[in-house]
DNA sequence: TCTATTTTTTAGTCTTGTCTAAAAAATATT
DNA sequence: AATATTTTTTAGACAAGACTAAAAAATAGA
């Protein structure tokens, strides 16, 4: 078992190494609001517990050892705020302090009924991939609706900056994290775009298009 | 705000002090499995934050702040152990464990919600009073079916002599502790009862409604 | 390449919450 | 009432995980 401060450290690390690059210790430390020292112990400490390949003044990256424990960390945090808003009505954008709490409660039973009374959801509130029990994670294929081509289909899965108006716009038009989407064309007179979604067309100004993240089909 | 530990602490004062009666520290270490030093130390911390007065050498009671916040934990306990069986499908002698973590998270609004989510249950699986928001709880309350008035509410909470004939009924009926009944009226011929479980009615003979134990609600 | 700057590590301190061992107070026994 | 026993507290140690300050290594600039 590992403590909660362990699994923040592996989960950082997570999310810090993009690809698998190896991430230096100032980068953690400022990710985590810590001090480089701290970071130093710490990173010794999960070095010797093989969780992380850790070369002195060199940097680290994860092991698939702490790989697997950062996926299952996150895998909690994702399905608590999927329940968090799905089930509780919880706004998308209150969540995180309460599921950075909950994913660090120990239990594989609790975690697979959780999954079972939510349906085994693919994608967590914010429109990130949930890891499945056994450490794989969905490709994430994101774009902005701005950059999708003409003709191409997706799924709303998040929002880049969610100012309140935003929100309320989209509350109004009924569009929600989940819906499909089809991109007709942009205008190129004001970069509008003409988009095709619950079955009919309509236009959504240039603001928008750069603030909805779309999650695309590649089928 | 308190620290896990010193919940941990509030919660047992809580239970071993029946009444108002002051509890000693070995009671309390036995209580949560931890050497009597480490409770004088606890509980000097605790009483300079006033949640609890310490005579030394004459034992402890809970102050009102202390037994609020005491309540409060045990209140998260309780919903979460209510969330645990009745919507992820735990049994409720395996919810325990799993509780003792969750009570520990802290969001008012969290707890909030998922009372509203459970449709403000007043009791938990396992027969115990839910406290409210504003500390107050209902008594404990335990009769015989036989004892209960017409038309009294509760959870069956026990089984006065169980031989192995009863609790093949009551298996048979799928009666299990947790499950809500309520008392119609007790038939004045045979003084069998008629009841609502399950959301239907049926009857039960004099000798069950003299070992069913059932915790009432009183309000 | 050689110094200056930045990054990282080491060494030592602090707090929280536990422990053991010994001292002190309360209670029980004769 | 005097002593023996039990209970409780104090004193000091330790582990985890943070910190500060200083030393060491890596990197950048001339």
């Amino acid at each position: 078992m590992n403590t909660k401060s362990e699994e923040d450290y592996l989960k950082c690390l997570y999310h810090l190494q993009q690809g698998n690059k190896s991430v230096s210790t100032n980068e953690i430390a400022n990710y985590l609001s810590m001090k480089p020292s701290s970071v130093s112990d710490m990173l010794k400490k999960l070095a010797e517990k093989k969780c992380v390949d850790y070369l002195k003044y060199k940097g680290s990256s994860l092991t698939k050892k702490g790989e697997l424990i950062a996926l299952s960390v996150i895998r909690k945090h994702r399905l608590w705020e999927t329940f968090l808003v799905n089930k509780l009505g919880f706004s998308w954008s209150n969540v995180h302090n309460i599921a950075e709490q909950l994913e660090h409660v120990n239990s594989e039973e609790l975690i697979d009924k959780l999954d079972h009374f939510l349906a085994y959801p693919q994608i967590d509130p914010h429109g990130d991939p949930i890891p499945k029990k056994n450490g794989t994670i969905a490709e994430l294929n994101q774009k902005l609706l701005s950059e999708l081509e003409d003709g191409e289909k997706g799924v709303i899965t998040g929002i880049k900056k969610g100012t309140p108006s935003l929100l309320n716009f989209l509350d109004q038009k009924k569009i929600k994290l989940g819906d499909q989407i089809q991109l007709i064309s942009i205008i190129e007179f004001d970069q509008s775009a003409e988009v095709i979604i619950h079955k009919k067309n309509i236009s959504l100004s240039e603001k928008i298009c750069n603030n909805l993240l779309i999650e695309t089909l590649n089928d």
